[in-house]
Formats: structure tokens, C-alpha cells, sequence
DNA sequence: CATTCTGTTATATATTATGTATAACAGACA
DNA sequence: TGTCTGTTATACATAATATATAACAGAATG
């Protein structure tokens, strides 16, 4: 697996975890329909407890990132739908406005945040399911 | 004062309030150099604790934010410098990889995605203090 | 000098979030 | 029958968040 955990950051591990996923879907690590380890299996390599990874794929489930069944276990949802409902813009717009208050406050240019900002969504691709 | 504070909120209450002040300062909302409340005035305000201000007014002189000379209570930093440290570098970066990610994943367009940044950069400008 | 306002510190308490530990359950599959 | 899944239950420890009450020390003002 391709993750990469800071046991002393204030970000909570679980959250970690599942930025992590969602980034690797984003990024074509992670394949539509591909399946993700067991909770048990991805405890261990992480050297983290079963209940933590479990909350993770929980949260997962939930908001429509991956989809799980009996026995088969978890994978990435292979009908994965954009989601710009009221809620995630509303969260989004307030987490936008304190990041790029603070940039600008610190110096980061409107034109060096905009040029990161694009070379992220350049290197994203949903990698389809084979 | 310009204070909206989500007591049902995930995001915590000193939080929001670092936020919104931030933000304030970066809107000239809070011009350079000017007076904010007491912790007791404001925590009395809002409606909150005494120690959640001292909390937030604690963190942003730690930040430089704000300057608190005993009796003159805390203002906000006449002298701002930008702070691109690594540090703070490294956490934006971060931050905004999971945001984009996400954003991309929800069909919010790169397009879109700028045009909301350059309007929020387009309202920042700080007020010189008088 | 006494009052009043500052931030600050000290204690204590309550609730929630985070993470771990151990165990067991029920479905699916070989 | 084992063995693998996610899932649930219970318990525990620690930290984060927020409140409550009280007191302290510096600075300004009457």
C-alpha cells in the first residue's frame, strides 16, 4: 500500500488514512472497482488497531467512496458519483475562504496558489476499472 | 462584532473564532493596529468561555497575528509579515492535495475551482492602520 | 490609594474524540 | 469444518474541547 502515516501529527490517523484513499482514487493509485486490503490486513501493515481502520472504511462506505460486501470486502465504489451537494459546497466555500485568507495574509500569490492548484488537477484521473 | 459562530459545528469553537478573525484581518475588516475585544468581552459576546478567547487570542499572538501588551489589551499586529516558512509550506500543501482531490472527485472543475480562489483573492486587501 | 480594567494562571469538572485491546458474532467460501 | 470477511460489544487510556470559579499582577484612572 502506498500509505504513509505521521504518528506525531496533530491530524488524527484515521483522518490520514482516509485522505490518503481518496487521494489515491483521485490520482489513478486506486482503480474504480479495486479492492482495498481488510481491516485487519491494513491494521497490521500500518501498525495501527482494527477499530481505527475500520472507522476509516466506515466513513468511506458512508459517503460513497468505496463499497463493501460480506466476505468480498471493501473496494473502491466502481459507480462512483460527483457529489456537489449543498452540504460539501457550503464546507468547502468555508474551508476555502480561512485557507486562502491565510495565504494571502502570509504571502503565497494569487498566482502561485492558482498555478498549485492546477498542477494538482493535472495529475488527476479517475483510472477505470479493467 | 462580524462573529458567527455554529455551536452545532464539527469544527471547534476557538477555531471558528481564529478563522473568522484571520479572515477578518485579510477582508480589512480588522484594519493593522486595531483594538480587539477583551477576552471577557467577547467571550461574553458570543456567549462562551473566557479561556476559549484566551485560547484563540493565545494561539494568535504564538502566530502573529496579534500583540497584547498588558492593560492595552490585544491588537492586531501593526506589523504583519508574511510567513512562508516550511512549515507552513508544507501544511498548505498538503491541505490542499486531500481538498483538490475530493473537489475533482466531486465534479467540481478546475475551472470552477479557480474562479472561486481568484474571487476570494480579488476581496483581500489589508487595511493600513490610521 | 483604591478601583477597575487588562491578560494570565491555577484548579476542577464534564464531555467528546481518538486510539487501543480483547473477544465474540455472522455471513461467505473453499 | 476451518478460515476469511466486516461487524459489534465492552473496556480502557489519553488528549482535546469547553466550562466554572477563583485568584494574581500590571497598568491606568479617579
Amino acid at each position: 500500500m502506498f500509505l504513509h502515516i505521521q504518528f506525531d501529527s496533530e491530524t488524527p490517523i484515521y483522518q490520514q488514512v482516509k485522505n490518503q484513499i481518496i487521494r489515491g482514487i483521485a490520482l489513478g493509485e486506486l482503480s474504480l472497482g479495486e479492492s482495498l486490503p481488510s481491516v485487519r490486513q491494513l491494521a497490521s501493515d500500518i501498525g495501527i488497531n482494527l477499530h481505527t481502520v475500520n472507522k476509516v472504511y466506515n466513513q468511506l462506505k458512508l459517503e460513497g467512496w468505496v463499497v463493501i460486501h460480506r466476505k468480498s470486502g471493501v473496494m473502491v465504489n466502481p459507480d462512483l458519483k460527483a457529489n456537489k451537494s449543498p452540504d460539501y459546497l457550503a464546507g468547502l466555500d468555508t474551508l476555502l475562504k480561512n485557507i486562502t485568507a491565510e495565504a494571502y495574509l502570509n504571502g503565497v500569490s494569487r498566482e502561485e496558489f492558482i498555478d498549485f492548484i492546477q498542477k494538482n488537477y493535472d495529475s488527476y484521473k479517475i483510472r477505470e476499472e479493467k
